[in-house]
DNA sequence: ATCTATTCCTGGCTGC
DNA sequence: TGCAGCCAGGAATAGA
């Protein structure tokens, strides 16, 4: 599954290959693998230069001469340069030099193109790499659900999925099912350094390859060797030696250990002890 | 506002 | 061995 720093690794991969380069042509082997009608797609693609190639949250973006491509990968796409066309291949990016594919078990990846930024990237939050911690914690103290939920929401923060929000919790040794309103400033900021650090580690190590990741020249990460709690239900804890336990949260698998992450309501804002009462209204 | 369930899709796994 | 049934999961969407 592509997140920020898979996604990331397949754009610094492409990027010398494509900037400055002009679109022959596009195929839509699938029209899936369009959003939207697939012929308007090809006729805006085919001419046009790659101006830039960048990322956005987890969307790969090509600046062109007029107007932005831009390609989500979801779970199993693959973004190919010269790679070999197979069963899986969804659509091919013709250029003189060469050829980009996409490539798709599961038709999750969708390609968007238009003159103005595509819907779904208008709607994303910060980069991670670009928001101030004190600005990350009013933002969390912002909100009422729980922290897990939230860091997979990519209007609250851009680019981080499954793997990077558990690790990012571990580190930060936050209970995933912890309300994000509750989180202490101290506890808060301990969680923007630990996300930073996640991301930055596994951008170092070309991306988690868990089961079909490849970057854009088809070499696999390193990162998944160095999960400490992602994916390890029953491995001990590397920091305390605790099994690791797994949960389901937000309908997605949930690892986290429960030493190290303890649901630990800041005391402020626990709700005052009120023996008999129930839920009565504070008068507010 | 926030939650859950559902949908998309298909390889891989489980259990019989 | 074969096959049905279920699962994973990013994001959009509908409904509570």
């Amino acid at each position: 599954m592509p997140e920020l720093p898979e996604v990331e690794c397949i754009v610094r991969s492409l990027r010398p290959w494509l900037e400055g380069r002009r679109i022959e042509a596009v195929e839509i082997r699938s029209p899936l693998a369009a959003a939207g009608d697939p012929e308007p797609l090809r006729r805006f693609l085919a001419g046009r230069r790659v101006e830039a190639v960048r990322r956005l949250g987890k969307f790969i973006l090509f600046d062109l001469d007029e107007g932005v491509c831009a390609i989500h990968l979801r779970m199993t796409g693959r973004l190919l340069w010269q790679g070999g066309e197979g069963s899986y291949t969804r659509a091919v990016i013709r250029f003189s030099h060469g050829r980009l594919l996409l490539d798709d078990t599961r038709q999750f990846a969708r390609i968007y193109a238009g003159s103005a930024m595509p819907e779904p990237l208008e709607r994303l939050g910060p980069e991670p790499f670009e928001l101030p911690a004190a600005e990350f914690c009013s933002r969390l103290r912002a909100r009422r659900g729980r922290i897990k939920p939230l860091l997979l929401d990519q209007r609250f923060l851009a680019g981080l999925g499954n793997i990077y929000a558990d690790e990012s919790l571990h580190r930060a040794r936050i209970h995933p099912l912890q309300p994000a309103a509750t989180l202490s400033s101290r506890r808060a900021e301990r969680l923007h350094n630990a996300i930073l650090a996640v991301l930055e580690e596994a951008i170092a190590a070309g991306g988690s390859s868990i089961s079909d990741y490849v970057d854009g020249e088809g070499r696999s990460g390193r990162f998944q060797l160095l999960h400490r709690v992602y994916g390890r239900e029953g491995q001990p804890c590397p920091a305390c030696g605790t099994a690791v336990r797994r949960i389901v949260a937000a309908q997605r698998g949930t690892w986290f250990c429960p030493r190290c992450q303890p649901c630990r309501p800041a005391r402020a804002l626990q709700p005052a002890r009120r023996p008999l009462a129930g839920r009565l209204s504070t008068g507010r």
